[in-house]
RNA sequence: GCAGGGAUGGCAGAGCGGCUAAUGCGGCAGACUGCAGAUCUGUUUUUUGGGAGUUCAACUCUCCCUCCCUGCACCA
């Protein structure tokens, strides 16, 4: 079965085929960075994530961008409040971005491309809509005029011209022609620290005109897959079709759209006027890397995820099971070579594997591809009641990296813990073991509540001591 | 108002016109264990918001109703 995926386009699921054979031009609109990222990120470049990830691992060469808008009221607004300058807070939190992502292990993209780094090609481009007659100057700003594409109005929304002239509830604006029409290039304000010349005078983009013009300068006019958030179908989306496709005259600016689904908090949604956030910075200070990773590919991407305690504890112990296989696999690996199971264990790995990749197939269900690596830790936990033989664990292991590689989900924290505390712990786990042989268990049971208790859990197994960290 | 998405077992959350309604968490019982943990087995689960229809057969298709969520001009 080919991958086929939801396009919000077409408002349906459709089989992948790209633009130009096995290349992929990807292109997910990336954050405002006047603040840390919070968990709606997270969630949206995670679902991305996995996306591209598995687009490679289907054989495509994909180019993936996502860009960072660095100039925008709101991060003048903060650069005011802090006393800096806009570039300096976008820096700063493009810089924070780095951080939580890296440790989310999500892949960096090929580009990031930053507003403030492209103003050409957003000048280029808001020039030539005015020249081909789709946008016009007023009082130094330049809008989009809406008025001869009304036809294509709605296209990703679904939504009929009328329909949401109706709708709009927009205060009209005098300097529109129609109150439909969006800007693309805002005067400056009387004390805004940062602008651009344009023929217009002094100024900066608007929201939409940035992505449309770095999407066609880095990946070309037409482009395969478009990615965001559910909330930036419209207007964003929206807008960036219609500029796109005034500006090179050709159709469909993006080929497939995806959008995820929105992040609850309590089955709220999340919004900072609410104050309901998350920061990721903040739940990594509570749960690694994986379990957030977890924790969101477990719902498939276009459903609402309802971030909640009980919900990441789930996540926790989710992600324990399949991690407690594999170190059980690890450590078997590291010790001297077993019997054979006399089970086919190739074919089994086969089998689940075919069955996570046809889950990831269609529409990228994460939840069914994670529930396949749980039947198969199911199936492995029971083969290692019995013997395996190295060679039959780097078969099942094999597997495992491969969930791994897909779904992004590290099944051992990355190293970093210095010498001594290990050391220290080694010393306190062999005097257990000393008072254990002495049949001193309340000793024994003290050791390991209070290791407990600062996160290390040690279990007593027929094959010797096991030591976890949480 | 317009548009879109939902309502599934204690909870979370899949799927499919018929086959045991996935998977995880939780509860209970059993195996293993000094105890705990991990793991395995069984159970909780003839039941899929309400009503009507199509069909040999519907949780899955159609219609109606109720309720929930989301978007409607710069929030991923």
């Amino acid at each position: 079965m080919p991958l086929r995926f939801y396009n919000t386009l077409t408002s349906s699921v459709e089989d992948f085929q790209p633009i130009q054979d096995m290349v992929v031009r990807m292109y997910v609109c990336g954050p405002t960075v006047y603040d840390y990222c919070h968990m709606g990120h997270a969630r949206s470049y995670i679902v991305f994530d996995v996306i591209r990830r598995f687009l490679k691992y289907r054989g495509y060469n994909v180019i993936y961008v996502q860009n960072f808008t660095d100039v925008d009221d709101k991060i003048l607004r903060r650069a005011a409040e802090m006393n800096l300058t806009p570039l300096e807070i976008s820096r700063r939190y493009i810089a924070a971005y780095f951080e939580d992502f890296d440790r989310l292990n999500v892949m960096r993209a090929d580009y990031y491309p930053r507003v403030s780094e492209n103003m050409d090609s957003i000048l280029d481009m808001i020039k030539r809509l005015v020249e081909k007659g789709y946008a016009y100057e007023s009082d130094g700003s330049v809008y989009f005029s809406i008025d001869r594409m009304t036809e294509d109005v709605g296209a990703l929304s679904h939504q009929s011209y009328e329909a949401l002239r109706v709708g709009a509830r927009v205060e009209v604006d005098e300097r529109k022609r129609n109150p439909m029409d969006f800007v693309l290039w805002k005067a400056s304000k009387p004390g805004e620290c940062i602008y651009w010349d344009s023929p217009w005078g002094k100024g900066r983009p608007g929201w939409h005109i940035e992505c449309s013009a770095m999407s066609i300068k880095l990946l070309g006019e037409q482009i395969d897959i478009h990615g965001g958030g559910m909330d930036l179908v419209f207007p964003h989306h929206e807008s960036e079709v219609l500029q796109s496709e005034a500006f090179t005259g050709k159709k469909p600016f993006a080929k497939y759209w995806i959008h995820n689904g929105f992040l609850l908090i309590n089955k709220e949604k999340m919004s900072k006027s609410l104050g309901n956030f998350f920061l990721i910075r903040d739940v990594l200070k509570q749960y690694p890397p994986e379990v957030v990773r977890f924790f969101v590919l477990n719902t498939n991407y276009q459903s609402p995820l309802d971030y909640s305690d009980a919900a990441l504890e789930e996540a926790k112990k989710g992600y324990a099971r399949l991690q407690n296989a594999v170190a059980e696999i690890q450590s078997r690996l590291g010790q001297p070579d077993g019997d054979p199971s006399g089970q086919d264990v190739a074919r089994i790995a086969e089998e689940s594997r075919a069955k996570f990749d046809a889950a990831m197939d269609d529409n990228f269900s994460t939840r069914e591809a994670l529930a396949e690596a749980f039947d198969f830790t199911r199936e492995i936990n029971r083969l290692m009641s019995g013997s395996l033989s190295h060679d039959e664990l780097n078969q099942i292991m094999a597997l495992y990296a491969h969930f791994s590689d897909i779904l992004g989900i590290r099944w051992t924290a990355p190293a970093g813990e210095d010498v001594l505390s290990s050391e220290l712990l080694k010393l306190i786990v062999d005097i257990r073991q000393a008072v254990r042989k002495k049949k001193d268990f309340e000793t024994s049971d003290l050791i390991r509540s209070r290791l407990k208790d600062l996160g290390i859990t040690i279990e007593d197994t027929k094959e010797g001591i096991k030591i976890k960290k949480s």
